[in-house]
RNA sequence: GGGCCCGUAGCUCAGUUGGUUAGAGCGCUACCUUGACACGGUAGAGGUCGCAGAUUCGAGUUCUGCCGGGCCCACCA
């Protein structure tokens, strides 16, 4: 019969997702699913679905897989979510990891042999590599160069390339850009983050030539760039340096004149008032100096150390010459002033070095006419943010948008498809290698050594998996996608750069229409969870000690939308407690099922399922009532998924399936199964109410429920997995307001027993006797319930129409009063209880006869609000009355 | 400097268009090892919703200011 022998104990690391393995190998799901899988689930995707997820964290990706669960259940079939191009992500974390151990920098091999090793380890590993890179996702820094290898998403890129260059899109030019000395690449402005750092400004002398004892002072942050001055800055309306105008200064320790002058640049309300002007490093001074039309001289190199052009200082690191440049200064009497001051220090987001801004050949898209459109496509809502408010912080960045550097000097990425002459220097850019040079017709020619900034492939992503830009039917149906989910902090990165490039290469049309921003996952501390910051909770860790299942479950619980996920120990646990419930639940049904000896079974339809009842019977109550609140906690889910608002959705499921299914329905069901045998109405249901309940949590809880749903295979023929079963939608048929108003009766009535039993401190095992007054219609229902009364309650009552009489021992509602019979000492705990009730009762009507009684309110609120009030002060006077009474009683 | 977000029970957080006595989980208290579950059950305690105004019949919810905390963007020496 049954199979088991379960556990008493939920034990999490039962579950392991073999059972849909072979699902995902005829699927038509786009191989990089696999990636995430084995930390949470196996992605199923419907048939006529493509899809994705990107390697972010993998804890944040519950709700994307809730979200593609629910749609596939629902048979939607528009669900697409791009990801970045894995293959790369992975190849590059191992291949760094493996050169790292052999002491290798990966520069020192060369480019081919490096190409080489990494399509032999690549060939080596095969498709454990995605495995490899989850397990050192936790502690991995996940670089964001990286070696494609992919065919297809190379030609694309080339693609798109060219075209953008056709269009003079993509420019080659000499611009200052942001460099790291570490990582010896240019960095595209997002790349640096600003990190406030206690500094120094030092104010220093500039002596006037031929104006004996006249000096101007400059401050600055960066003393060794003074080497590469080559002018000096005031503002053409500050009166203190009239006197200044078409003068030179001789710059100090270089002995060379500088000019002084005229720009906007010198802010004469800022410090002296009179800048120094280095045009080779910074950016301002860069464009003061194309303005003025003044030299270059770079005394800074791409190691970071000194150039010829710093004179005596050449080949010292740049924070050594710092230091001998102000100790030089000091020396001449030249420094004037050294005061505090806190700076916005540039740094390389990946290795933290300090960047060093310096004027190179680099490639730029420009950028400008891509933004327009996708701002626009967000003005005009064909992209939507959720939460909305992100689209505000889109604006902000877009309107601000600077030319954005495509090109690194790093060797995994993409190639940027650019020859240059070795005979006459010509820059052709083109899909294939030319064979001769277009200007001089030499064959000497060599490929720009440059690749691509990741994010110009990923930005790709949309598109250049489906074909393009070959018009394939996959890209037809696939673009645009319904939903991207994603975490704000790429939405920059990535998802701004996926809508200009989509918009830009696909006639127009977005890539996706929905932009969900989940809250990024941090710890119990607050801090952001990053792969750069190695405070991740390991995925793998903490779903084997808690269950993959209980660790979504906390993320639901968290996910409210716009904020950040907090991930505690604590609430995986109660997560945890919850798995283990549903466990039991089903524990205690495999379990009487056995002895009653009823087979498995599921009904025929599971659509058009209602509760059922023997020959000449009613149907069971709690029945009806059970299929009531399943539709309702189905309502519930399927809104709130719906509206991203996950964290409602656990929270439905999980009080319906705690405290009504197994609080309530279970302990009623209990009364029943004395008399039942074999598959009767009653058992039919609670095995067709269970069974939906199952694939309502499905996508919440992946492996439980389909474990479960597993084991209560019956006849009728059913998919092979849940998780390609229905999902539960709402059944207006199956809402059951007389069921629902008895149980609730039933429920009032067992608390007030067990309420008045606690507070008079009795052995829950005595029996109570008691009885319960009403003047209402509701007796009737108690009446009926009497037996589940006397079973939950453990009391033993009278049912009685008339009115309560002034008893000690008494609570009530508006339409019960319920009297036990105590023991005079415990009737004095009751006085206490009376009290504070009847406190809050006074305090309650008070409230709702000023409200009654201001004819300014009793106009202009809506009749529905009135009659409300009026009907609650009603049901408290009469509450009132009755704790006055029992307190009367008690005296 | 510009922009965004947060401040609700001891802790971590919900609270969709303003409308009953503001909710959940954990923790806490009392009792219960009852036959699915002690990762359990039953019953409780605990909040002037950061502060001050404004709008409104009515504000945790809308507006303004302030205080406190966080994040993003930014070339001011």
């Amino acid at each position: 019969l049954f199979p088991m022998q379960i556990e008493k104990v939920y034990e999490p690391r039962r579950f392991e997702p073999h059972w849909a393995q072979w699902w995902i190998d005829s699927g038509v799901f786009h191989a990089s699913v696999e990636s995430s899988a084995p930390v949470f689930s196996l992605v199923i995707p419907p048939p006529n679905v493509t899809g994705s997820l990107h390697i972010g964290h993998m804890l944040e990706h519950s709700e994307i897989d809730v979200t593609i669960r629910w749609h596939r259940m629902r048979g939607e079939n528009t669900l697409w979510l791009p990801g970045t191009d894995h293959a790369g992500i992975a190849t590059q974390m191992v291949v760094s990891r493996k050169l790292a151990e052999e002491g290798i920098n990966y520069r020192d091999l060369g480019r081919e042999e490096f190409e080489k090793r990494v399509w032999q380890w690549k060939a080596e590993s095969g498709d454990t590599i995605k495995r490899q890179m989850i397990r050192l996702g936790a502690s991995c820094d996940w670089s964001r160069e990286r070696f494609t290898l992919d065919a297809g998403l190379s030609r694309a890129v080339r693609e798109v390339f060219v075209r953008l260059y056709e269009k003079g899109l993509v420019y080659r030019g000499e611009y200052m850009v942001n460099w790291c000395p570490q990582c010896k690449t240019a960095l595209s402005d997002l790349e640096v983050a600003h990190v406030a750092t206690a500094g120094h400004l030092w104010h220093i002398q500039y002596p006037v030539n031929g104006m004996p004892g006249r000096y101007v002072v400059v401050a600055t942050t960066r003393p060794e760039t003074m080497l590469g001055d080559t002018a000096v800055a005031i503002n053409a309306k500050d009166a203190r340096y009239a006197d200044l105008h078409g003068r030179t200064v001789q710059l100090p320790l270089m002995d060379r004149e500088i000019p002084i002058i005229l720009d906007e640049l010198a802010d004469p309300a800022f410090g002296t008032g009179v800048v120094k002007v280095t045009p080779a490093h910074d950016m301002n001074d860069f464009e003061a100096g194309r303005r003025h039309k003044l030299p270059l001289i770079q005394v800074i190199d791409e190691n970071a150390a000194m150039t010829p052009g710093a004179g005596p200082y050449a080949g010292l690191d740049r924070f050594e010459a710092r230091r001998r440049v102000l100790a030089d200064l000091e020396d001449r009497g030249l420094l004037v002033k050294t005061e505090d001051y806190a700076l916005n220090l540039g740094t390389c987001q990946r290795c933290k070095t300090p960047v060093e801004p310096l004027v190179s050949k680099q490639w730029f898209v420009k950028i400008k006419p891509l933004a327009d459109k996708a701002i626009d496509a967000v003005e005009t809502g064909r992209i939507k943010f959720i939460p909305a408010n992100w689209s505000k912080t889109y604006f902000e960045w877009m309107y601000n948008i600077r030319d954005w550097c495509i090109s690194r000097q790093l060797w995994w990425g993409h190639r940027i498809p650019a020859w240059h002459c070795g005979n006459c220097g010509e820059v052709m850019v083109a899909r294939e290698a030319p064979s001769a040079c277009a200007k001089c017709g030499a064959a000497r020619l060599t490929q720009d050594t440059d690749v691509l900034d990741t994010w110009f492939s990923s930005g790709l992503w949309p598109f250049s998996t489906l074909g393009w830009p070959d018009r394939t039917p996959d890209l037809a149906k696939f673009y645009p996608t319904s939903l991207l989910i994603t975490g704000f902090d790429i939405l920059f990165f990535w998802v701004a750069r996926m809508a200009m490039m989509g918009i830009e290469f696909m006639d127009g049309e977005v890539p996706f229409r929905e932009v969900y921003i989940h809250g990024l996952v941090r710890d119990a501390e607050r801090q952001k969870m990053s792969k750069t910051r190695g405070n991740t909770i390991d995925p793998l860790v903490v779903t084997e000690k808690y269950g993959t299942d209980a660790v979504r479950m906390a993320l639901l619980q968290g996910a409210a939308p716009g904020t950040d996920i907090v991930l505690t120990e604590e609430r995986m646990a109660s997560s945890r407690d919850f798995a283990n419930k549903i466990w039991n639940a089903a524990r205690f049904l495999f379990l009487n099922m056995e002895r009653s000896g009823v087979d498995p079974w599921v009904p025929d339809s599971l659509e058009t399922f209602r509760p059922e009842a023997e020959p000449g019977q009613e149907v069971p109550i709690e029945d009806r009532w059970i299929f009531s609140r399943l539709n309702a906690a189905a309502a519930q889910a399927n809104r709130a998924i719906e509206q991203y608002r996950y964290h409602e959705a656990a929270q439905a499921l999980w009080h319906f399936f705690w405290h009504e299914f197994c609080d309530w329905y279970v302990e009623l069901k209990k009364l029943r199964f004395r008399e039942n045998s074999g598959l009767d109405a009653g058992w039919r249901n609670m095995l067709a109410a269970f069974e939906t309940a199952l694939r309502l949590l499905h996508p919440a809880m992946p492996f439980l429920t389909e474990e479960l749903w597993q084991r209560l295979k019956g006849q009728a023929p059913r998919p092979a997995s849940i998780a390609l079963a229905a999902y539960p939608q709402p059944r207006g048929e199956l809402a059951d307001a007389a069921a629902d108003a008895e149980i609730e009766t039933l429920q009032e009535i067992v608390t007030m027993a067990r309420t008045l039993r606690a507070e008079s401190k009795l052995d829950p095992k005595q029996r109570l006797s008691g009885v319960l007054y009403s003047r209402g219609p509701a007796l009737d229902v108690a009446r009926r319930r009497a037996e589940a009364i006397e079973k939950l309650a453990n009391a033993g009552l009278q049912y009685k129409a008339e009115a309560a009489p002034q008893a000690p021992a008494m609570r009530s509602t508006a339409e019960f009063d319920l009297v036990l019979e105590l023991p005079q000492a415990q009737q004095d705990a009751q006085r206490k209880r009376l009290e504070k009730d009847r406190d809050q009762l006074a305090r309650n009507i008070a409230n709702s006869k000023r409200q009654l009684s201001d004819d300014v309110f009793l106009g202009k609120a809506p009749p529905q609000v009135v009659d409300s009030i009026r009907s609650k002060l009603a049901g408290y006077e009469e509450q009132l009355r009755k704790i006055e009474g029992a307190l009367a009683g008690t005296a």
